[in-house]
DNA sequence: GAAAGAAACTTTATGCCTGCAGGAATCGAC
DNA sequence: GTCGATTCCTGCAGGCATAAAGTTTCTTTC
């Protein structure tokens, strides 16, 4: 299965296994400084701010299902969420007047107000870490990023 | 703030926001892909399989620490899938002849078998996964990330 | 309108991951 | 040597992730 070719510089691996390594090596060191500041200056978590950017693009809320489905998670997952933000008053539920098995949830306006300043935050965090990597070739890359999305459908 | 809803074309957002959100979305799509595919047919996980995969590359075995960095996962973490791996025998462990506080981590005969299997499997299912993607991208995109994970170090 | 089926959500079991506390071994400066 | 600091690893609590099973609520079919 490994045929390395004599003379290529081919420095291990073929094409489609080195894109992928990369791929989720980039996302995993980026993801961990996310992590990390998210915990040191607001004592919350990525996937607590990725559930409230999602509610806040929703001004009507959304049912639990289009969340797990928008965040790319399980239904279980959300679940366990949700109800933490809202322990903490970040967001409230009720029961959607027309399917009585959903819950609409969406954000409070002290959730809101929470979220502009973690957004924020998240914004600068972003910009740091892509701060050395040219705005040129951030736009050939999201580009490609955009094709392979769509690629792997 | 914005990230766009996967199903989503919002275009809205800036540049480097944007090319976060994208990049995290596809790997998780495959990651999500790939742990699936591990779990329905090997019964293992991606993370043991990344442990084995780092050792076939070390035909002197390991130190934790070695792994843990090279895996960039945290040292507990290793320590634990480590020992599933070895009850399973896939890997033995001993102490580091010249500093007692290490102890060196290498496949078992049975483990480089395993991991063969292992390992085309998973080519298979990231070339199946890239397949729609033109090599012609995929050398761009490569070349794109080695220079992003160079710039984020 | 009642039973069968599908859908939305929660619960449970399992596993990964981090940070931190702690034990053992090593290294360095006396 | 020996005390203190550092390094390597393990153990543990807490959080996120999944899949699978269980509830409640529609929806379909007759």
């Amino acid at each position: 299965m490994e045929k390395t070719i004599p003379g290529s510089t081919a420095p291990s691996g073929t094409l489609d296994l080195r894109v992928w390594v990369r791929l989720l090596d980039c996302a995993k060191i980026i993801e961990k400084r996310l992590r990390r500041n998210f915990e040191d200056q607001f004592s919350t978590t990525l996937p607590r701010f990725d559930i409230l950017a999602t509610l806040d693009r929703a001004p009507d809320g959304l049912r639990m299902g289009e969340l797990s489905r928008a965040l790319l998670v399980s239904n279980g997952n959300v679940t366990a969420i949700v109800r933490q933000l809202q322990e903490q008053g970040l967001v409230s539920s009720y029961t959607d007047p027309e399917d009585a098995r959903s819950a609409i949830v969406s954000l409070t306006p002290n959730g809101r107000v929470q979220f502009a300043a973690l957004a924020e935050a998240h914004h600068g965090w972003v910009r740091e870490a892509l701060a050395d990597f040219p705005e040129d070739s951030q736009r050939q890359l999201l580009a490609l990023l955009t094709q392979l999305k769509t690629s792997i459908l």
